[in-house]
DNA sequence: AAATAAAACAGTAATAATTACTATTTTATT
DNA sequence: AATAAAATAGTAATTATTACTGTTTTATTT
């Protein structure tokens, strides 16, 4: 694997995505970073994420709505989106990963993981129907 | 909602889609189709696949390779992917929607439902690798 | 069956997210 | 200080998908 060199825009960008808990896109960190950085490049953001990413530093999330979303937690776990709001959010369940083997005796193959989402409505968006 | 009319291109889109189980993309149900429809454009195909899981007859997935996939089968179940030659294939697990159950004792929201893919490597895989 | 209106089409242009390219700057090594 | 590798900003290119437009098909009404 190729070396990697120290940088101030990857340390931003690492820094900013453990900082939230939105598992923001790319260019919703890019947003962010411009506030320090006021001339990082979009491809900076791009290419340090799938980097991070690759190393298994963060982890790349496909929500559904066709945009790449990024989390600052690489441990696998589980996320909720919204359904009103769209917001992504985790969800603390351990040994979640016994479904891997309900569903090794379900298949006729090897299955080594599994990314699972919840959709619903978040407590925000119940409060806001149940008292707005 | 809209009233649709018959169309001859939506019929065989919708028969395409049903004789495979590969969970083809829009690209590659296009290039079967039009050996019957030489001429039938790539955008008939999105709309009518886009119409046709918006009135809940075919499925939509997000398998996690940024492109769209489609299911001919409507009914909720689990998929799939193998991380080897990137088949999309269905497991057929009943009940499997305890989970959400499961998730709502663990978060504070409404759950609605879940969508769960699982990765590995599929028999076909499996056999190469200690075969061939 | 002809007339009409709505829906769908083919073909093309536009959009949006992401990746690739290039000349310059930064980081690490000698 | 000199050098090579890695990273950057800025821009161009690519890919998947959606929107637009003039024409054809389908369904309805006379």
């Amino acid at each position: 694997m190729k070396k990697m060199n120290y940088s101030r825009q990857r340390e931003a960008i690492l820094e900013s995505l453990r900082n939230r808990y939105d598992h923001p896109t790319a260019e919703m960190l890019y947003n962010d970073i411009r506030k320090e950085f006021p001339n990082i490049s979009l491809g900076t953001v791009y290419r340090n994420l799938a980097l991070l990413s690759d190393k298994g530093i963060i982890l790349k999330l496909n929500c559904g709505d066709g945009v790449e979303h990024f989390d600052g937690n690489p441990e696998p776990h589980i996320h909720f989106i919204c359904r009103e709001c769209g917001d992504v959010l985790d969800i603390q369940m351990d040994n979640f990963n016994f479904i891997n083997t309900l569903a090794s005796s379900a298949f006729d193959g090897e299955i080594l993981g599994n990314f699972t989402y919840f959709y619903g409505f978040c407590k925000k968006c119940v409060d806001k129907r149940n008292n707005g």
